[in-house]
RNA sequence: GGGCUGGUAGCUCAGCGCCAGAGCACACGCUGGAUAAGCGUGAGGUCGGACGGUUCAAUUCCUCCCCGGCCCA
């Protein structure tokens, strides 16, 4: 790269024959030189530089470069180590990237801990797969060797994550990485769990929960999905035995169910207070119909023509309508009473009946329904158990003991029929839940259940509350969301009836049914589970856990596990706490579904233990959608994976693509969006490419002072002052938002079609010590500095190149701190000046177009533009000054007019053939006919433009 | 069905009571020396719908509807 200006070039015998052929002066010229190519080509580039990193170990240096500054503590929420990454995982782990690393180039100790979430249902259902394609029954295989096998599974998976994100550019303590089935995790997650042992919050209790009778468990909300569903529908009549009000003797209160299979365990039956309710008399039916006139019956006045019709009542008679208020008290048989269900069934009132549907009587079953349940417990009714764990109805179950309850429905029916007291039956289709796993219809069962509860003495509930108003929520509509789920949810039910997972290791005293609550035996689990994992529970005898002081046989020794989001719930404790980091964390930054998920169970967890959230503020992005704004999914055939993303384009690609959505909505991603991700970047490339190479054998000699420089110059440092304040605003905000558009704007709009485009001339030609073109190089050398390391959190990879291409591959872009422009770089004042010479510019560039047109001109240093201006404009640049910025050969300032538009014609004189400007004085100089005198003094000056050897 | 949230140029996003903006893509042109680059000019939108309310004035406020998304039932 030799750019020495010599004399005359490897001896062409041009010699004084100057009119034979012009001189070719093009390698006088200080034409852009850099290794850093045009072309990223970083499927290629991106793993060569992965391997840099790895090598040179920059994470401890970064470490390293970084002790002693303040730490930031962003808490890494555990995906689940189970397959491939999705799109969904990749713009969650680059956001959390791109914030670790912008806190940590802003001057923070940023420490980012990548964790895990192992256990839970998912992973256990994938072993239990392989053992049915085995054709093996799983029960029959111990359960240490069971839960090893999943442990072996996450553990591969983990493997596989890691290095996928480790590809998309994420740093991280990845040595050091945090996983829930880790020994001492499961050690710390059953601490946590005998922490609400001890205070008390923790109880057994019955409790209808969401069970699926397939997988044989209680399930959590998460793993709760709702489809359409064909439920047997039946109205069935309440023979009133004791009534409230004379008008309902004799009468049948009428309640509909889409569940037939809880008749048996009815208990009640509620009505709405504030409704009427008509008592009516049969008068006439229609064929088929169970109705049966004379029969007098109950129902809701609003439903009463619905009801009418489905059960096939075509004439009748109001005798009576009666509030639903005045119709408690009355006493009803159960309609299988004589067949073994003899218990009275109470009329009670329930805020939750409406007359959307049914007859405005809702039949109660204590064991089968929150409202049920809650009511129930009101009124002191019994909670019979009648479903089993396998979804058949309990050995001591008149008529259907054994029946399953999915089939359930004719026999009921039969049952009622030949009781007399079913009125119709129907069919509906409606949204019901199903399992997440097995897409098995799910039922509310009465199961005995571990809980912590929300509103005992610990007050949990208000507690949470109030550490929701003391967090900062991005955006700040989290705090509602997050807000009003936990006033309204229930007891944390945390007991599953699984394998894979941390037991909930509690004793329950056989005699009084109470759990075990002695720190010691606490305190011996937890030394035995931070060696052993909470295989030891299942591998030792109780004894072992007991000690001398209890005899095992007085005691229940409890194998249920606890519910996963208790466990990523406890992260901060043993990822934070036991590591001894800060708590509470920084930040916690997830998918906005997190709202009922992890930051839910992590607040809850935090403060039943430690009386305060984990956080200090909670991030939540959106949810990435196809290019129409639709779900992705696999049938659709729509959907995005981050490595083919990679392959095809590069992860600063993908990256980019985050950093320029708006991340608080959902985003959209596909192949167009890509492609203009991709167009953008190659616009950031080209820019750091010319500033590169503008640099070519820049030194520190050639340095201007700031204040020395041209205006041109000193309005860029303060472009950079400005975007450097938005940096630093986000990073405190995390609220990045437009700030990498802007920049990307600032590349091709300030610098690429505004200030290169002008200093390309002082840069090719003006004589390498110009003040000038020191002036514009000094510019540069900032340029090259601040946007490596802005660009740096976000192209990681391309900013690591820009700055080897300067520095060297031994050294990192990522050991950087953002670079802080002096104060004196801000002048609002010249801003404002250079607002209104860009306007006034674009006077100059229309009419040149037009001159184009019309074939006057082709580039625009062939014009010369006489420039009407008025006096306020006359005094803000000199004339050579508007042909710099303008890039044509002359102006002449037009004083005093108004005209909006420039005159433009073909400039007088020759072109120099060196900097390619119009002017009469080329040829003024003998020795470089061809030349200019600007460019004949450069050339004549010698100068090279190359550090001192 | 309920809560939260969004629908502004082909795409990504600004604006949020008073003349519809930017970048990219697109078209046309220029070009030389950032050349599988660069520059200029231009054409694109009845701001999801109501010919709904409030207002002198609405993309911007309110109501309803349509279409997405997350969470819940």
């Amino acid at each position: 790269m030799d750019t020495r200006p010599g004399p005359l070039p490897h001896g062409t015998a041009m010699n004084d024959a100057v009119t034979d052929a012009p001189r070719d002066y093009r390698d006088t010229v200080f034409l852009p030189q850099t290794s850093f190519p045009m072309r990223g080509d970083l499927p290629k580039k991106e793993p060569l530089i992965l391997a840099k990193w790895e090598a040179m170990d920059l994470w401890s240096k970064i470490r390293e470069s970084s002790a002693g500054r303040p730490l930031f503590i962003l808490h890494d929420g555990p995906p689940y180590a189970n397959g491939h990454l999705h799109i969904g995982t990749a713009l969650n782990k680059i956001l959390k990237d791109v914030v670790n690393r912008t806190r940590q180039m802003a001057g923070y100790d940023a420490n980012y801990i990548p964790g895990w979430d192992c256990h839970g249902l998912p992973i256990e259902w994938k072993i239990e797969e392989q053992y049915r394609a085995k054709k093996q029954d799983k029960d029959a295989v111990p359960i240490l060797d069971f839960r090893a096998e999943c442990r072996a599974y996450a553990d591969h998976w983990m493997g596989v994550q890691a290095k996928e994100f480790r590809r998309l550019g994420v740093e991280g303590a990845w040595r050091d990485r945090y996983a829930t089935m880790d020994l001492p995790s499961e050690s710390a997650i059953v601490g946590e769990i005998c922490k609400f042992l001890l205070n008390g919050a923790l109880y057994r209790g019955l409790r209808p929960v969401m069970w699926s009778p397939v997988e044989k468990t209680a399930l959590a909300e998460a793993e709760i999905e709702y489809y359409d569903h064909t439920s047997t529908t039946i109205w069935v009549r309440f023979p009133v035995t004791k009534a409230s009000n004379p008008a309902l003797d004799g009468a049948a209160v009428a309640i509909w169910t889409t569940t037939p299979w809880t008749m048996p365990g009815n208990r009640a039956v509620a009505a709405g207070a504030e409704f009427d309710y008509a008592v009516i008399r049969v008068d006439e039916v229609a064929e088929g119909s169970l109705a049966v006139p004379g029969e007098k019956i109950v129902i809701a006045e609003a439903l009463l023509q619905a009801v009418l019709k489905d059960t096939g009542i075509v004439a009748h008679s109001v005798l009576a309508v009666l509030k639903g208020a005045d119709l408690a008290g009355t006493v009803m048989a159960h309609p299988l009473r004589g067949r073994g269900f003899e218990q009275d069934t109470p009329l009670l009132l329930g805020d939750f009946v409406t007359t959307e549907a049914g007859t405005g009587f809702v039949h109660i079953a204590p064991g089968h329904g929150e409202d049920d349940f809650i009511l129930g417990r009101a009124n002191g009714l019994d909670i019979p158990e009648t479903v089993g764990d396998d979804g058949t109805f309990n050995a001591w179950v008149p008529l259907f003991a054994g029946h399953h309850v999915y089939k359930a429905a004719d026999p009921v029916c039969a049952a009622l029929i030949e009781a007399g007291t079913l009125l119709a039956r129907g069919k509906i289709v409606h949204s019901y839940p199903h399992s997440w796993r097995s897409k098995a219809p799910l039922i509310f069962r009465a199961t005995p259940q571990w809980f912590i509860a929300m509103d005992d003495s610990h007050r949990i509930r208000d507690k949470a509350l109030a550490a929701i108003a003391a967090t900062q929520f991005i955006p700040d509509q989290g705090r509602n969301r997050i807000g009003s789920m936990v006033a309204a949810r229930p007891d944390w039910c945390i007991s599953r009836q699984r394998a894979w997972g941390v037991p909930i290791a509690v004793f329950v005293e056989k005699q009084s049914g109470q759990p075990l609550r002695d720190p010691a035996v606490v305190a011996r689990i937890a030394d035995a589970f931070e060696t052993e994992g909470a295989d030891a529970w299942y591998a030792s005898p109780a004894s072992r856990f007991l000690g001398p002081d209890y005899n095992p046989d007085d005691y229940e020794q409890v194998m249920d596990i606890v519910d996963v989001w208790f466990e990523s719930g406890s992260t901060h404790a043993f990822v934070l706490e036991k590591r001894g980091l800060p708590w509470p964390a920084d930040l916690y930054l997830e998918g906005s579904d997190q709202h009922r998920g992890w930051f839910h169970s992590s607040l809850l967890e935090a403060v039943g233990t430690r009386g305060v959230a984990p956080f200090k503020a909670v991030l939540t992005h959106g949810f990435v959608n196809d290019e129409k704004g639709r779900k992705m999914s696999k049938s659709l055939g729509n959907t995005t994976a981050p490595d083919e993303v990679c392959d095809k384009y590069g992860a600063d690609i993908l990256r980019l693509w985050v950093m320029s959505s708006d991340t608080t909505e959902d985003l959209r991603i596909g192949p167009e969006i890509l492609k203009q991700q991709a167009e953008l970047y190659r616009r950031l490339r080209n820019t750091l490419r010319w500033v590169l190479g503008s640099l070519d054998g820049f030194t520190e000699a050639e340095r201007v002072p700031d204040a020395d420089m041209p205006e041109l110059e000193r309005w860029i440092l303060h472009r950079l002052s400005e975007i450097d304040a938005r940096f630093r605003a986000a990073v405190l905000s995390y609220d990045w938002t437009g700030v990498y558009p802007d920049l990307h704007n600032f590349c091709a709009v300030d610098l690429s079609a505004f200030y290169f485009d002008i200093r390309k001339d002082a840069i090719y030609c003006d004589r390498p010590d110009s003040l000038r073109r020191r002036a514009a190089r000094t510019v540069l050398n900032y340029l090259h500095r601040y946007l490596c390391t802005w660009l740096a959190p976000v192209l990681c990879f391309t900013a690591e190149e820009a700055w080897g291409a300067r520095f060297g591959d031994d050294t990192s872009v990522h050991l950087q701190q953002f670079q802080t422009p002096p104060a004196a770089w801000h002048d609002d004042s010249l801003a404002a000046k250079w607002e209104t010479i860009r306007t006034i510019r674009r006077r100059i560039t229309v009419p040149i177009e037009e001159a184009r047109k019309a074939n006057i001109i082709g580039s625009s240093l062939q014009a010369a533009v006489e420039l009407p201006l008025n006096a306020d404009h006359q005094p803000l640049l000199d004339e050579a000054a508007w042909s710099e910025i303008a890039i044509v050969s002359s102006v002449r300032i037009v004083p005093g007019t108004d005209e909006p538009l420039s005159r433009v014609t073909p400039a007088l004189g020759d072109k120099c053939v060196r900097c390619w400007r119009v002017l009469t004085e080329v040829g003024s100089v003998p020795a470089h006919p061809g030349l200019c005198l600007r460019c004949q003094d450069a050339v004549e000056s010698g100068l090279v433009c190359k550090p001192a050897a």
